[in-house]
DNA sequence: CTAATAGTGTCTTTTAGACAATATCGG
DNA sequence: CCGATATTGTCTAAAAGACACTATTAG
């Protein structure tokens, strides 16, 4: 038997909330007087674990996750990291959850938006990067969206959160035809509110056979 | 610090002739009388390596497989198999190639058609599966189909490579008539041969901006 | 009354997709 | 001469995308 690379895994978990996505990080423990340096929530992975279980632990008893926050996992990329004595190889993952915000453990927890993030390695950029193309790209041919919003929400609620996600403006008009010819949502009966509200048909991903492109451009 | 999981890498080399797809696998060592069992081929990562370096140590020495010869990388997925004493990670790599056939090494090595495999262990037919999906997905909305065909081609020819690939039988015409819109074909002078030969313009991966669908059916 | 937001339909342009005949080369 | 293969254009249907006004509600 050999020694193998030491094995971590990271989450880039994502909210929705105020036309912003928001991402959590933790803060490192560092040498009081200096600042503190934020990162993508990580744990070490032990022999018997897997990535998954080591960081759904982790996430558990560091800043108060309940498993039924996340309504969206999915594997990322592996990266590695190489230095003269040991490698060390990590799993990452991207998880998408409701507005909640959940309870901050003993570690220091902090919830930013993705515009406004503090420092981060580079690494850590680069896994947020990634995260955030395919959540963008997934919009455009998925109803990944779903699983940031509300369990119902008016259709101007649904066409911001897209908007946000994908860094373009769509015709209200075009964007509203779109889903009605996708057929994936549905009105909710309302006491005669305005907004009417509407839910996703199903609870689980539902992957369109074309893309949900829009305008290029509205100014 | 920790004991962590094993780790190990393995990698589905694809390369496509005579309109199939073929995978390299290796030859498990098996007791003499057995049969015997081929797989992905794998390798385990040490302490200091990544497990890009591991595999293409191990290709090099046990398949003879020259850098040269691949020219297409990307990785799959990780994925994990818990046992009660220990996990192993397994990081998985989708190589492509043009159609050179390299050299045996030591190991015993067999090129399969896809459709026609030995059998496989449920994990490696689940990656190869995965791996087929994704050359399937890109071969739609990129040029990466370049990467298994020679560098100068017939039009008909690449057409077949995309009909087996992507399982679906497209229209001359309309094929052509994409290609042309898309713009990333060059003719290639030829003397006054029939089947006028062509290049991709890039060597590098081209990502188009419309998926590049067809006809649904073409008795 | 006014301002903000929700809701709705048509027309134009572009793209997808169905479809058939002719020229050339090799045996 | 015959058969296989390469090449080429038009027409139709569907989808994308641009665009403006009315109804309701909250202040």
């Amino acid at each position: 038997m050999q020694s193998s690379p030491l094995v971590t895994s990271n989450v880039v978990i994502l909210q929705y909330s105020d036309q912003k996505l928001y991402v959590t990080l933790s803060a490192a423990a560092a040498p009081s007087g200096t600042k503190v340096q934020w990162r993508l929530p990580t744990t070490p992975v032990m022999q018997t674990q897997t990535s998954l279980t080591a960081l759904e632990l982790t996430l558990r008893t560091t800043i108060g996750l309940q498993d039924s926050d996340i309504n969206y996992r999915e594997q990322l990329y592996t990266s590695e990291y190489p230095s003269p004595t040991h490698t060390t190889i990590c799993v990452s993952y991207l998880y998408l959850s409701r507005g909640t915000r959940w309870f901050k453990g003993t570690q220091q927890v902090g919830v930013f938006p993705v515009d406004k993030l503090p420092s981060l390695s580079s690494a850590d950029r680069l896994i947020l990067r990634y995260a955030l193309e395919r959540l963008h790209a997934k919009t455009l041919y998925s109803s990944i969206i779903q699983f940031l919003l509300p369990r119902t929400f008016g259709l101007t609620e649904l066409q911001q959160a897209f908007e946000t996600i994908t860094h373009q403006k769509v015709d209200r008009r075009n964007f509203r035809k779109k889903l009605t010819q996708l057929n994936t949502l549905s009105a909710k009966p309302q006491k005669g509110q305005s907004p009417t509200q509407y839910q996703f048909n199903h609870t689980a991903l539902t992957v369109y056979s074309r893309p949900f492109l829009d305008t290029k451009k509205t100014p």
